[in-house]
DNA sequence: CTTACACCTGTGTCCAAGACACAGGTCAAG
DNA sequence: CTTGACCTGTGTCTTGGACACAGGTGTAAG
């Protein structure tokens, strides 16, 4: 029940809050195996798209791109068509941004959760993905840092050279004289 | 959120700007300095968009690119409607490139390009935007930095914890449980 | 009751720099 | 004549949302 909390402040007290109010629900929400009564505590404990994304810190079209996607699947209020949003589509999603934290790509994200919504262990393919993305991520390290130390590089440069005026074969000597 | 892959850095891959390294048969591009020798000659000097890409170590698909968004401007041979790109497209390619290599976006090119058209200095401009571009670059390394640094934490804390079939309130608990 | 306003819905489009696909035209060799 | 390599312009795809839009809903004030 506790979690790694450190990353997300005044928004983890609302989950406390939802937790704690949801608690003596339990059986009745995650467990029990009658949509009817599920539905039923859904009134009470659900929250719509605004309020969702409050509680995890994004903003409403993040909650909305997801819910697109079907990543979260809320239900529907049948009176106004209001998505409602539940203990799970919070878990669902506070675990899809901690993913995103590490790298994972929203794909990626997808059929790590197929493999648990089958109850099966992503354990294997979170740690064959993040090899993956971790080989991307260096490479795409080494080129900004390549690329940031070329940029200061000309900046050191330019300082020394003088505004010109384009020629025939030359539109730019800053850029075309810069060698490396 | 960490915008990891999607920081199109490719253009940096494995290119050094392999510009100079054809020395074939017509010395016409790079060489004559006498442009109105070369518009002329266009009939006979111009190429066409292969052999332009190849000059300049990019795929036809990139010069058709920076020929649709009308930074170069081939003429067109009239009985057959094929492009055919001069001195002047090769040098403002080859000056394109160079821009991208310094971490200048399309759209700043393009503004560079206006300037020179003009026959105004390109210079003010161009410093004003390496230092925005600069500060961007800067920005993404940092967060590129760190990223990495994640990843690489998560992988080593992963490498001593076993595989978990999800629960109920827990989808990885690799994921979940990481933290920072 | 009306009105204002904040919230909600789904859908479509935009971003960057090309890469890729597609339908159709051109040209030289065999 | 056919094959195959090349050419044309245009449209769509990529990421992870952000933004726009048209229209419906809820609520408090006047």
């Amino acid at each position: 029940m506790t979690k790694s909390r450190t990353n997300s402040l005044d928004f983890l007290s609302g989950l406390e809050l939802m937790i704690d109010s949801y608690q003596g629900k339990e059986q009745i929400f995650g467990v029990n195996p009658n949509p009817a009564i599920l539905r039923l505590s859904c009134e009470e404990g659900c929250v719509k798209v605004i309020e969702m994304a409050r509680r995890l810190g994004v903003t409403a079209d993040t909650v909305r791109f997801y819910t697109r996607i079907k990543i979260l699947k809320p239900g529907k209020n049948k009176a106004n068509g209001y998505r409602e949003y539940s203990e799970k589509d919070y878990n669902r999603l506070r675990f899809v941004l901690s993913a995103r934290q590490l790298g994972f790509s929203v794909e990626d994200i997808q059929e790590i959760l197929n493999h648990a919504d089958k109850k099966k262990s992503p354990c294997p393919t979170v740690r064959r993905l993040i090899d993956q993305r971790l080989n991307e991520t260096e490479q795409r390290f080494a080129e900004t840092l390549q690329l940031r130390e070329r940029m200061q590089q000309a900046v050191v440069e330019w300082s020394q050279k003088p505004d010109k005026v384009p020629t025939g074969h030359m539109i730019c000597h800053l850029i075309e004289e810069f060698s490396q």
